[in-house]
DNA sequence: TTGATACACGTACGGTTGTACGTGTAGGTT
DNA sequence: AACCTACACGTACAACCGTACGTGTATCAA
């Protein structure tokens, strides 16, 4: 468990589109960003080479193209991330921000019944 | 709706403490953060100081004490910040985060109860 | 073979953030 | 009066962030 400093935001959201596209290539990862989300190809290989030094992307050269690869699982990221958020605005809450979610976002009548099964799930099997 | 510049991490656990004990001084903001929170009373101060140049607080003097007093809303701050983190890290789906939050940080019984509330309300009334 | 294209890699730069110290002074304590 | 305490306020400073440009070079199309 070797302690990686947090990811920035500008990060995070080329962390999350190397998740989703896999060992790619800069150009790749680039594609897979919001298409609303203006930023420069050049930015986006800025933050692959901050995320590798921050130990959480790999990288290798294949030929003259280098192919980047997350080192971290989407959950730790998430799971630091969100704990932090939690305790910093929520004083180490999770239910307001369960509500927040849900009172303020909205979800559909599709995601109303997978939480119904969720909590159903929850309730049986898991005390503890 | 002035658009004020988001708050940092350490800027949002102080703002935090200041919507939980309302108008108040340094110190009293300082006492509000959690005792396991290292931090220096000045560093506090800096993190109000920089609140209010954000357009977040407001200060008056009452004699020699300065009053801090939050001028934006939890709400407010709450869904910026979280809008914000959904979209980066979760490409801007909600339930994602929610499933996060009820497998990974859990939740009682007391809270799947008022969860369950929450999604009858919900399913009943909210349509749209 | 000559451009155009694409990418790697180095570098930059002002702004923000986390964290805190030091100095001056008012108000309480002896 | 002489201290101690608490606070305001100014200042600091390195690290990190967001954002991107420029230069060199390999590859592809004509």
């Amino acid at each position: 468990m070797v302690d990686r400093p947090a990811l920035s935001k500008g990060e995070m959201e080329v962390a999350r589109a190397l998740w989703e596209v896999g060992p790619a290539t800069v150009r790749e990862v680039f594609d897979a960003l919001p298409k609303d989300r203006s930023i420069e190809f050049s930015t986006v290989q800025t933050y692959l080479r901050r995320l590798e030094a921050k130990g959480h992307a790999n990288s290798k050269l294949d030929g003259r193209i280098r192919i980047y690869s997350a080192r971290t699982k989407p959950r730790t990221v998430i799971r630091e991330t969100v704990n932090d958020l939690v305790q910093r605005l929520f004083a180490g809450e999770t239910m307001p921000l369960v509500r927040h979610l849900i009172e303020d976002r909205g979800i559909d009548s599709a995601d109303i019944a997978e939480l119904r099964n969720l909590i159903d799930e929850l309730e049986k099997g898991g005390s503890k």
